[in-house]
DNA sequence: TATTGTTATACTCTATAACTATA
DNA sequence: TATAGTTATAGAGTATAACAATA
């Protein structure tokens, strides 16, 4: 049972979080907000389109917000036309935290990589993404241009 | 920087387990209870013994056997020679237990792949396998016969 | 003293419901 | 009444330290 596919990408994908996790904390960001930076990058955006987006609860991103607005990532306006609304955008500093997260993110590939032939990395990466679009996991590719 | 390997990996275990936790659910058990079911079907063993095997913290240990009992699984007897030892040793209900997981695994593994082709279905097996050899996750097919 | 198992504690992640303020 | 955001609460998973019994 533990050779399945389900078991090994719990595994694997428990190692490779901890891991990521482990060289993002210096910067004061989590895995899970990768997912937010990344969006934001690309445009601001309401809280709850965050939510829809990165399918998620309306509670998790506020949650989440708040950490990205400790660390300066974020900045939370209020929508002028309708004032429920917060209009979420990335700072500068959030810009850069960015780019720092997505090198870290390259460097642990590698890393998890490594003792892979060249061949077997690449069918890594292929078949990750094949699963991914499988399941509805939004990816850059599947977001848009950059 | 969300179509990394560790950002793919991460989310698609974690869609994984929570899909096998579902399937698990009728039988008292999660996922992480697996693992001990099957070292446990090969011999008895000691708990902090089960803990260094599965590289789990010995509380953890404890609280998954008080689970696993709970549901009949297992059963814990205290070591004659050293009487600060338990013995735990899978029940008859234990084993059909871990053959009723092993199959709802299979049946997971087939849906994560069902839009694969076949030749990409392969590949995930292999590459997930050849990963988990490269990070000392340990499998049926390092642990020994079967 | 060291080891086995247990309990207590704490922190993260996730999910849900109740609440506010605006519309 | 419906929606955007917030707060509170609870559950599972994980990690550490303190502890009792035994060696």
């Amino acid at each position: 049972m533990t050779d399945t596919v389900v078991f090994l990408l719990g595994k694997l994908g428990q190692l490779a979080t901890n891991r990521f996790a482990d060289r993002l904390a210096p910067l004061g960001l989590r895995p899970r907000h990768c997912g937010v930076l990344e969006l934001l990058r690309v445009a601001p955006m309401a809280q709850l389109d965050l939510a829809r987006r990165l399918d998620v609860a309306a509670s998790v991103i506020v949650d989440m917000l708040d950490q990205l607005e400790a660390v300066g990532a974020v900045r939370r306006t209020r929508d002028v036309a309708d004032r429920r609304r917060q209009l979420v955008e990335l700072t500068p500093e959030g810009e850069s935290l960015c780019r720092q997260a997505a090198h870290l993110a390259r460097r642990v590939d590698a890393e998890l990589l490594a003792t892979l032939e060249p061949g077997h990395a690449a069918s890594a990466r292929d078949v990750l993404g094949r699963l991914a679009v499988a399941h509805g996991i939004p990816t850059d590719a599947a977001a848009g241009p950059r």
